[in-house]
RNA sequence: GUCCGGUUCGUCUAGGGGUUAGGACACCGCCCUUUCACGGCGGCAACACGGGUUCAAAUCCCGUACCGGAUACCA
């Protein structure tokens, strides 16, 4: 039988970074396996569904490499199969109506009040004490037949226990008994997740149900619907939780932007160093390595290196250098600067483009190479495609803001090279300058301006650290960068003069 | 409350009866060097706790603690 699998996610929000992992993992298993991965959006709560909410899911996933097999299903298309399904069990006299009158919502959060009900009645509460369980279908019928609302609850047998083995958690047991009579369609016809999940799942023909592990006991509720539906369940793998520091919930309403999806490919990440990242949060290959390709990914991954303990995504919200996951970050930038060159430039061009620092003449022939070079020569000491733009913009404008870190650090505390950086301009006029205007035809190569520079450095008497990296912050605004012999040949010569010249930095 | 899970460096993890308990990120130090966030070398740092089984327990069993999930006419 071919391998189905599906990612459900309800569209009620952002796309999670948990739930991007379940996507991955469906994937990859998917793909293993040579079988299909199917979307089905799960949008039966009305209420709480929104068409953006789907159309960001859908973007991310797109974003991160896992488009769908067939075509997106939704859940909420389905109802009425989902209301026929929960009939033909009242009519079998595995379901039956509940006329008890639907609850009024509380002043509390729904979480809580359950909570606190669940509490107050312990492990006492019988399961099956629902007065219209046993009702005759005469008058059931009709006390329906009169108008009367009802929601129809699935007859959960008396004794005995459902059991099914987790591909991750191992074998699953539990007694009838904790399990509810649950609810297949509420009293205004609207058929509920646990129905509509085992009619859709027999429907799409799924073969194997990976999901997080808060749905491990609806799996119980499910496999009672299989059983009276006599149909044969799917296997079930459970993942564990993604978390949050100090192991809560990492939810957007207390963590923020850091839980969905598209802020990473906002902030400049690559999806495949993303996927990378994920797929290492509780899943491993039981070996010392950490940079998978989406291809080693799907010919290692298995259900059985899928961990039980749940993984806690480390950031600190008040440090700008740890905003997410510290290994995310160094991911990040090992994919950047390791990376084939050739797959890392339509990633640089998109960031040039949306930065407006893009200039079609890099896909010529003549500006290509040192294009390339300058992206190569910048790309080891980057993190996201986002440093090309800010970190990087020196090299693609003449618009760039100085860093004044920078300013302080090379430039203020020697104030001397307010006229010695003109000084060396000059002297690189009369070294590599045109022959007409009177120079050598010496070209601004590394070597010869590193012969130029040192000189220059021994009449003024000073350290060459001090020139080169004064100059560094005059021709790029930052700090920090590859080797100063490099940043002056790729600037050019007529931007480095011109550049030296400027006094821009020093009055700021 | 009840049911179900979990617990190895700060974080992600390897190991699953005998290991100096391994790797990665982060952090720290040294080196390279014109700076540095690149690179190289090194360091810090962990088996939740208590019993039991065993010649031997991080590893198997039981208990405790703590954490998480679930407990809806939400998904």
């Amino acid at each position: 039988m071919t391998t189905r699998v599906r990612f459900a996610p309800s569209p009620t929000g952002y796309l999670h970074v948990g739930a991007t992992r379940s996507a991955l993992f469906n994937y990859l298993y998917a793909r293993q396996k040579g079988g299909k991965f199917l979307l089905r959006i799960e949008d039966t709560d009305l209420a709480r569904s929104t068409d953006e909410s789907t159309r960001s899911i859908l973007e991310g996933l797109e974003w991160i490499g896992l488009a769908p097999d067939e075509d997106v299903v939704f859940q909420s298309a389905n109802a009425d199969k989902h209301r026929v399904t929960a009939s033909k069990l009242l009519a079998e006299g595995k379901a039956y109506r509940d006329f008890t009158p639907k609850e009024a919502p509380t002043d509390s959060s729904v979480k809580d009040a359950i909570k606190e009900r669940a509490r107050a009645q312990g492990g006492e509460k019988n399961m099956r004490d629902n007065p219209y369980r046993d009702l005759s279908t005469v008058e059931s019928d009709t006390r329906a037949g009169n108008g009367e609302p009802f929601a129809i609850r699935l007859k959960v047998p008396e004794t005995g226990k459902t059991a099914f083995t987790d591909c991750v958690f191992g074998l699953q047991e539990r007694d009838y008994a904790e399990t509810e009579d649950l609810v297949l369609l509420r009293s205004d016809g609207h058929p509920l997740y646990n129905l509509a999940v085992v009619c859709d799942d027999i429907e799409m023909r799924i073969t194997d149900v990976i999901r997080g592990q808060d749905h491990l006991t609806n799996t119980h509720k499910q496999i009672l619907i299989y059983e009276a539906l006599g149909v044969t369940p799917p296997r079930f793998a459970h993942l564990p939780l993604i978390l949050a520091p100090g192991g809560k919930k990492l939810i957007k309403r207390l963590h923020g932007e850091i839980v969905s999806l598209t802020t990473y490919r906002d902030a400049g990440f690559l999806a495949a160093a993303f996927r990378n990242f994920l797929a290492l949060m509780g899943w491993s290959a039981s070996e010392e390595r950490e940079i998978y390709s989406l291809e080693e990914l799907i010919e290692k991954f298995s259900l059985a290196g899928v961990h039980r303990s749940s993984a806690i995504f480390n950031y600190e919200p008040n440090n700008p250098k740890r905003w997410t996951d510290d290994k995310l970050i160094w991911m990040n930038a090992e994919y950047i600067r390791t990376m084939p060159l050739a797959d890392l430039l339509p990633h640089v061009k998109a960031e040039l483009k949306a930065a407006k620092l893009w200039r079609e003449e890099y896909d010529d022939n003549d500006d290509r190479d040192w294009y390339e070079r300058t992206i190569d020569l910048i790309r080891a000491r980057f993190f996201t495609l986002k440093d090309f733009s800010s970190q990087g913009r020196a090299y693609f404008s003449e618009d760039y803001d100085f860093d004044p870190a920078a300013i302080d650090k090379n430039l203020t505390k020697f104030p001397d090279l307010q006229t010695w950086l003109p000084e060396l301009a000059m002297r690189f006029e009369q070294e590599f300058g045109q022959k007409s205007a009177g120079g050598s035809d010496k070209t601004f190569t590394e070597e010869n301006i590193e012969t130029v520079v040192k000189a220059f450095t021994e009449e003024k008497g000073t350290k060459l650290g001090v020139i080169m990296n004064g100059a560094r912050t005059l021709l790029t605004g930052v700090a920090v960068g590859p080797s100063m012999l490099s940043v002056f040949e790729v600037i050019g010569l007529e931007k480095t003069l011109m550049r030296l010249r400027s006094q821009v930095a020093f009055n700021s």
